[in-house]
DNA sequence: ATGGCTATATGTTATAGA
């Protein structure tokens, strides 16, 4: 089973991006982050007409999360578990029926910049909510993905140029270490699990010709649980996605489980 | 970098992103 994540910077703008990347990559789930759209106002007909099934938890503006799969999709929850009070729209999870039953979530963690400052705080109680849902799902003894736009740069090796970030909320020690956090619950980042040095990266701004002098970071990420990783065969990110037509400046990252 | 670009809604400017 293939299992990509994907934030797309508008899924209205990105229809005929993502319509080419799911003919080519073919992925069984997918996740996407930063649909930047209400429900009402997803372009389902790209998902549907390549035989997915489709669950979406917009917001008007910015945020919005989906899923979708080749698979049916059961117990569907939106929004991050912890505190009623936070309206925005950055959890999806939903159990992917194949031939092994598998918990996906789809998340989009806050940006939290700038530095110190209540986005930051944000950041830090939304993964300190995250953890303790993450934590509750571990007992489920499922295999678990959470998949999504981490905005965390785990190492200094996952940045082209490190002392750009020392300052950002990417890469903070704080944001590091709740992310570590969750990885010490016993969850396994598949990347890394499979490759290792520097030079691999997921997102490149906008500006100052980023992807043209390669100057990228790496923030989207597939956390595994133990049942989920003793399944883990390949990982991949869809570097070249980045160079296309009006591009979202993040690319897709990939894990394929056994059956 | 005092944000160089992009998408969206609040729309001929502001907000958010990372």
């Amino acid at each position: 089973m293939r299992i990509a994540t994907f934030n797309i910077n508008g899924i209205k703008a990105r229809a005929q991006a993502l319509a080419d990347w799911l003919d080519e990559a073919k992925p069984d789930v997918a996740v996407l982050q930063e649909l930047k759209s209400v429900d009402e106002g997803v372009p389902r007909e790209i998902v549907e007409d390549r035989g997915y099934n489709l669950e979406t938890h917009g917001q008007k503006g910015f945020n919005g999360v989906a899923i979708l799969s080749k698979f049916p999709l059961e117990d569907v929850s939106r929004g991050l578990p912890g505190d009623d009070s936070d309206d925005q729209a950055r959890w999806i999870e939903a159990t992917v029926a194949g031939d092994v039953a598998v918990r996906i979530a789809g998340l989009y963690l806050p940006n939290g910049n700038p530095a110190p400052g209540p986005k930051y705080d944000y950041k830090l109680d939304w993964m300190a909510r995250m953890k303790a849902h993450a934590a509750a799902l571990l007992e489920t003894e499922m295999p678990v993905v959470l998949a999504g736009d981490y905005n965390v740069i785990p190492q200094d090796e996952d940045a082209a140029r490190p002392e750009a970030w020392v300052k950002d909320a990417l890469a903070m020690p704080d944001s590091r270490a709740a992310f570590r956090r969750i990885l010490h619950l016993g969850y396994t980042e598949a990347f890394r699990a499979k490759v290792r040095g520097p030079g691999h990266y997921s997102f490149w701004d906008y500006q100052a010709g980023a992807w043209d002098r390669n100057d990228g970071i790496r923030i989207d990420h597939l956390l595994l649980s133990p049942q989920a990783a003793d399944r883990l065969e390949a990982v991949g990110i869809d570097r070249d996605v980045r160079g296309r037509e009006k591009p979202s400046d993040h690319v897709p990252v990939w894990i394929d489980l056994a059956a």
